[in-house]
DNA sequence: CACAAATACCTTGCATTACAAGTTAGTGTT
DNA sequence: AACACTAACTTGTAATGCAAGGTATTTGTG
């Protein structure tokens, strides 16, 4: 019961949204998940699952050159993208919603 | 992207919450998941689990007689189920916070 | 009694996916 | 040249939810 099976199915849709906000590279989305207060996540972790989302269409991407270092790939969403994250909300507003109700019956545990 | 990946290393927490308010068989929680929202949850996934759990020394066992089919196994939290329970929550809260976060930018996709 | 139906528990094998660890490559600094 | 940093990617492993199937016990119906 580690921290890192939690993030299971989340961690992609999670990436839907930050992408949608605008392009951003791989790099640079492992940063903005650290700054969200996700704890370890790791380029192993997000590089297949960008290869697997492109796969499946929901994003595309355009390589740019980068300041420092080698292109950066940037992603965008593609229509499919935007739906598959509108139903990664609501999949996931009513899991937190089942779990906050299970756990909220007591705050502590005792 | 499947309803079921998000489970994961959520529905233990779960299951160490639901016992925690009380003595409950195997059976039983799976109509108690399901009454709390989750849709799906098959026997497949709850037993093996709770076997787990003994295993680890997180829940502790009592058979009992039905009033119709098989002897029942009760299931109760130890303390050490107890501080996983706490433990579970609270990674929770932090992990819902984050992805509520990030959520939360836009409460539609445009 | 024979049979069905419901309750209750368990097992096997598979698919998904996060991640550690390592690799490749470009740019700038010392 | 040597190093550091940025950036993308690959390989192999481990965890775990679940469909599908199996077994055992009790009650009710014909």
């Amino acid at each position: 019961m580690s921290n890192t099976q939690m993030l299971k199915g989340i961690l992609d849709g999670c990436l839907l949204a930050i992408i949608n906000e605008g392009e951003v590279y791989g790099y640079e989305l492992a940063e903005k998940l650290e700054s969200y207060g996700f704890q370890q996540t790791s380029e192993g972790t997000i590089y297949p699952l960008l290869i697997r989302m492109q796969k499946e269409e929901m994003v595309t991407t355009t390589l740019k050159k980068s300041t420092a270092g080698p292109r950066r790939k940037y992603y965008s969403l593609t229509p499919k993208g935007k739906n598959e994250l509108q139903a990664f909300i609501e999949r996931w507003n009513q899991l937190s919603h089942s779990v906050d109700q299970i756990l909220q019956k007591r705050g502590s545990v005792k």
